[in-house]
RNA sequence: GCCGGAGUGGCGGAAUUGGUAGACGCGCUGGACUCAAAAUCCAGUCUGGCUCACACCAGGUGCCGGUUCGAGUCCGGCCUUCGGUACCA
């Protein structure tokens, strides 16, 4: 009989869901652990393959934990506001919540057909007060620790989505990340996240946390921490002063000219009278660049002389002041000391510029201090042209030069990062709004605390007009000072959506919970999150925000860890031909198309089937018939035996010697196999472990008929567990159907390999000459080299090709070879 | 440019510390069952040579070289490809 999949499937999740098999008891700490997925972004789009690959596999993780005795929690929830649902309403009409709503119930429809282990109690999504109450009061005291803060500065702003974005939400090409568009810069006042007053510590952290080393090597390269020195440099003719910020100060007495960046502020002051037109017209030239074009490090290098010179504080010598494209205006202090012989940016523009190159290192190729160069020299070596740092090797000159620089107080030591702080409003409706008053008299003030949530309105003009929708609601908007009763304007933006999901992992554990952020006592025994997995496009994003605010939450006393999450895993991306897939490209598959012809069950077999998890790949349904087929066999081998486990008992350890050869068969693949599936499972390797279960049905099918009844029900017992974790409604009915009486979740059993059976009476010994395979024996295990020599010198084919040859050596490894070299 | 991953049959992919390359699955070929088909089962399937067949021989893990008795695995130099990043002083 054909696997009656859709029955069978709607019978167990229905009995798990009325039985609460998956409620976690959080009060049992013991054996705790806390599997996490990103939650899901609920659009019309619904689940897709990304998401089966993502979860399915997870909650086969979750399942072998569970069976293996662990206390698992596996909560799921809803990544709720966010810009697709207010673009989708801009176009239809259907207001963010309404749509937002419908896609949350029918995505949980979705996902409790995947037959996911998830706790439903502690389901949450981040669209209602109850939650975003919590960013709210979040943000109140990252305002409190003056790590909320609001500024006018240069953002990048998307054109389409009309909003500004983080740093991280624009992609290397310069486009948003969300739509594609190209982003472009704007001057804005916006709220920001001092995210990096925890740069340092951001960084450390990595070195604790078990995670892809990728996503920590790029975090560390975006925090970008870099130690140098400031270094002090008179204007000549004139009170200011330029600072500039450098990590090879060892190169100072090769400073030929000064950049600053075009924005500065020192500009203007600085230009002479004579230079202010080309000044002027040069920055006119570089304002319609957008930042990626002027930062493109293929574009030309750009730049004007202001006029005016500065004074090399260890030399006196006076060095022509530029503004040039190359120099940000956002890292370090936006001066840069240029020493065209030893930096390649700098060497470019002298070169280009005709501007002086002055050589202060020798090493390498560069032997001659009179030498031409045709590209800076950057490393190491030793110093000339230095005054009395000449002939100090360069790397200690690099703290010489900083001491002397420090001790003259012409200079002092400095640590960089690239990071910048997080911009966190957005100007857009789908959001939690910011629970700041804006007070003609009183300037910023907080709403209190006990006024929270401040609710975002239903009512609300969500086309896009470049101002936040919120602001032309005066209901919302207008509202009289909390300090000082006058009237007064709410802040009309809402904050970014990765505010929510960094710290939704604590509120999983009590969604309700109205007295705090979140029940204090369940977080301090369960978290960190031991094991998340999720999607590794969120390296420098979600996963650095949640970081960041973890550690601030631990500052504050709500955490009793330094990390949010202990272990981290990447699923491989799902390409469809080569390509992401996307609505836009219309390269999505639908899982919809091949759970209902072969089930959840057989979907997530072939997803976790396809190859290593971390890998990804290109979709595929070619090899699915190959997990459908398993399933089926496994059905069937089950049927053979009904209600087996009422007529016999079979004890948990036999005598592997006692038995007779296809027992002796069974028995000793089904204790291989639990062996290589406990390995495999726990590393997220379910390729392989699907394999050594494909091997085992077929060493069961082969042999099982011709074993007594003790030894079958012995094997299919444990063929069933194992079945649990990765093909879990067949592996309930599947132990039903021998005779099983309650869920295996309810009371989950895993079985260790019996030692004994794992261990081979005889072994096939590969026997090469010269490293080439002529031939293999089988001989007893632990057979000497002795023994072993005996049995090839008398094979028939070494014989022959021993033939006439000197023999030199014989190299003998137990068990694996013999390997006779001749000449 | 820089950082990281990946290159193995027709295809997805397996291979502990270097020790019998190609597990498992798909596909394909042949056979059984069937009036027939589907499904299922059995056998074969890295390439080339030779053979009725078994056997046997040679070659083979992106390319070139090296270390070693022995390299898919280690080392050096490339090529292709997929991610990330973009003048960070």
């Amino acid at each position: 009989m054909r696997y009656p999949f859709s029955e069978i499937e709607s019978k167990w999740q229905k009995y798990w869901e009325d039985n609460k098999i998956y409620r976690t008891n959080l009060s049992d700490t013991d054996k705790k652990l806390y599997t996490l997925v990103m939650f899901i972004y609920p659009s019309g789009a619904k689940l897709h393959c990304g998401h089966w690959y993502n979860y399915g596999p997870t909650d086969t993780w979750a399942r072998y934990k569970k069976l293996k005795g662990f206390n698992v929690f596996e909560p799921m929830g809803y990544d709720a506001f966010g810009l697709p649902a207010e673009n989708y309403a801009i176009k239809t009409g259907i207001h963010p919540f309404d749509s937002t709503i419908t896609n949350i119930n029918d995505i949980r429809e979705q996902l409790k057909k995947m037959g996911c282990m998830y706790d439903w109690d502690s389901e949450l999504m981040t669209c209602v007060p109850k939650y975003y109450k919590w960013n709210q009061w979040l943000f109140l005291q990252l305002y409190k620790k003056g790590l909320a803060y609001r500024k006018n500065a240069p953002v990048n702003w998307c054109p389409k989505d009309q909003t500004v974005l983080a740093n991280e939400q624009v992609q290397s090409d310069g486009t948003c990340e969300r739509c594609g568009t190209l982003v472009i810069q704007k001057n804005l006042t916006q709220w920001f996240f001092k995210i990096t007053d925890y740069a340092e510590e951001l960084l450390k952290g990595l070195n604790e946390i078990n995670w892809p080393d990728k996503t920590k090597s790029m975090q560390r390269n975006w925090i970008g921490k870099s130690t140098g020195t400031e270094v002090k440099f008179k204007v000549d003719n004139s009170d200011e002063t330029i600072t500039v910020f450098t990590t090879r100060p060892d190169t100072l007495f090769g400073v030929t000219y000064v950049v600053i960046a075009p924005e500065h502020p020192l500009v203007d002051k600085l230009t002479t009278p004579e230079f202010k037109e080309k000044v002027a017209s040069y920055k006119d030239s570089i304002k319609s660049l957008t930042e990626i074009e002027r930062t493109s490090t293929v574009k030309e290098k750009t730049g004007v002389p202001i006029g005016s010179y500065a004074i090399n504080p260890v030399n006196g010598e006076k060095v022509p002041i530029w503004i040039a494209d190359y120099a940000l205006l956002t890292y370090g202090t936006g001066c840069v000391m240029a020493v065209p012989a030893h930096d390649e940016r700098d060497f470019v523009f002298a070169k280009k510029f005709n501007l002086p190159i002055r050589k202060v290192i020798l090493g390498g190729d560069n032997t001659k201090p009179e030498d031409e160069f045709d590209a800076a020299y950057t490393e190491s070596g030793t110093m000339i042209n230095s005054g009395s740092f000449n002939g100090l090797a360069s790397n200690n000159g690099i703290d010489s030069i900083s001491d002397f620089l420090e001790q003259n107080n012409l200079g002092k030591r400095k640590t960089n990062f690239r990071l910048r702080d997080w911009l966190i409003s957005r100007q857009r409706y789908w959001g939690t709004p910011i629970p700041i008053i804006h007070c003609p008299k009183c300037g910023e003030v907080p709403i209190d605390e006990k006024d929270l949530p401040l609710e975002l309105p239903y009512d609300v003009e969500f086309n896009p007009s470049g101002e936040s929708p919120l602001a032309s609601n005066k209901t919302f908007m207008n509202v009289k000072c909390p300090k000082c009763g006058s009237e007064a304007k709410r802040d009309p933006d809402t904050m970014d959506t990765f505010v929510d999901s960094s710290w939704y992992y604590f509120r999983y554990l009590n969604p309700d919970f109205t007295s705090n952020i979140f029940d204090t006592d369940l977080a301090e025994k369960w978290t960190p999150v031991d094991m998340y997995v999720g999607g590794a496009e969120h390296a420098t994003m979600h996963l650095l925000y949640a970081r960041f605010i973890h550690k601030f939450l631990r500052d504050l006393g709500y955490a009793n860890s330094d990390e949010p999450f202990t272990n981290l895993i990447h699923q491989g991306t799902i390409t469809n031909q080569g390509a992401k897939m996307s609505k836009s490209k219309g390269n999505v598959v639908n899982p919809d198309k091949f759970t209902l012809e072969y089930g959840s069950d057989v979907f997530r077999l072939y997803l976790m089937f396809m190859g290593p998890y971390e890998l990804g790949g290109d979709w595929s349904d070619k090899g699915i018939t190959g997990s459908d087929r398993f399933v089926q066999r496994t059905y069937e081998l089950f049927n053979r035996f009904p209600k087996i486990l009422e007529r016999v008992s079979p004890i948990p350890k036999y005598e592997i010697t006692q038995l007779f050869e296809e027992e002796k068969s069974c028995y000793r693949k089904v204790n291989e196999t639990i062996k290589k599936l406990d390995e495999e499972l726990n590393n997220f390797r379910f390729n392989t472990a699907i394999a050594a279960m494909m091997e085992l049905l077929n060493e069961l099918t082969k042999n099982i008929e011709k074993c007594n009844a003790d030894i079958q029900a012995y094997a299919l017992v444990r063929f069933g567990v194992m079945l649990g974790p990765i093909a879990p409604h067949l592996a309930e009915e599947c132990m039903e159907i021998i005779g099983l009486k309650e869920s295996i979740f309810k009371n989950p059993v895993w079985f260790e390999p019996d030692a004994e059976a794992l261990i081979k009476d005889s072994v096939n010994i590969a026997v090469q000459i010269n490293g080439k395979l002529r031939t293999t024996i089988e001989l007893p295990l632990n057979s000497e080299q002795s023994s072993v020599k005996e049995v090839v010198f008398q094979d028939e084919k070494i014989i022959k090709n021993l033939d006439g040859k000197q023999i030199v050596k014989e190299i003998f490894v137990k068990n694996k070879i013999y390997n006779i070299v001749v000449r």
